[in-house]
DNA sequence: TTAAATAGGACTAAAATAGTACTAATTAAA
DNA sequence: TTTAATTAGTACTATTTTAGTCCTATTTAA
């Protein structure tokens, strides 16, 4: 399936949330009741985040978090890359190259410019836009109809 | 990770492959020495491309495969249907909502939106572009330097 | 000194994915 | 009519990834 992961999806809701605070501290705790997700989660992303410095950290009593940058300057793209690095959209679209069938195969080199491309969509969405929901793309309406039924999974 | 699973990968390289063929039948024997694949799993692949009437089969002795339609006519997302259904970019970006974070969720709308793009880029996108690798994007040039490094696994 | 809070890492459990194996059905050709 | 080649279908196992939890250390305001 193409996906990001639950993680990176509760990544920017976490953001989003924090975002409302605007440069008041938010802890774990108030992040988690806040947003329905379980405080050890909230925590483990939080601690994601910081370690990508998207977001800063103030330890001890009345610590918390707060974004270090805007909204609307942090990327999907940005989230994604937090959690795991540069997203590449087959293990053959990076650059670089070592797979064995490389020599054979005759599709390796588009999938780098879908993947330039799928990049591309998510660099100019940002935290802001998810939150607004404004992010619109010419081509939505085409789909308007299309039958996505992929089963919702709480925790 | 954004990525497409390595069967799916497969799947397009196996088309690429049989549209080669043009309408003479290759067998999984075949195929799999073309694509360097192991021989199950392009016989596991063939299956799933046939289930989904992408390609069409025939047994017995000298049977084999072929495409149904043109390599041109079928697109990475039909690929992507074939092996689980229409895809959604997160759990929540799918039209059935019954997510128990919904009400709270600031950002699940805007990834519908997002969903869609993504759906419409692969839509633009045949088993012919792969191939040639003439899939164009006018934002590339924006990302030609770009830090991708997912490592490569091979079976 | 204490309590509230983050930091970091280790661990477990669950889910998804890949890959393999086996049996049945089909068909051309000997 | 038998045999061998070939796909169909299904079930199984192993591996990997992901999610989630927990514990201990560190920091800091009160």
């Amino acid at each position: 399936m193409l996906k990001i992961s639950r993680l990176k999806d509760y990544g920017t809701v976490v953001l989003a949330e924090l975002a409302c605070h605007q440069d008041a501290l938010a802890s774990a705790t108030e992040l988690a009741n806040l947003t329905r997700i379980n405080l050890p989660t909230v925590s483990k992303i939080l601690k994601i985040l910081n370690k990508a410095n998207l977001i800063d950290s103030v330890r001890g009593v009345n610590g918390g978090y707060k974004l270090l940058l805007k909204a609307s300057e942090i990327s999907a793209a940005d989230v994604i890359d937090a959690f795991e690095g540069p997203l590449s959209i087959t293990d053959c679209s990076s650059s670089k190259h070592n797979c064995k069938h490389e020599p054979l195969c005759s599709v390796g080199p588009a999938w780098q410019n879908i993947n330039a491309s799928i990049r591309a969509l998510l660099e100019d969405i940002t935290i802001l836009d998810l939150q607004n929901n404004n992010y619109q793309h010419t081509g939505i309406s085409k789909f308007a109809g299309m039958p996505i039924n992929i089963e919702t999974k709480v925790q």
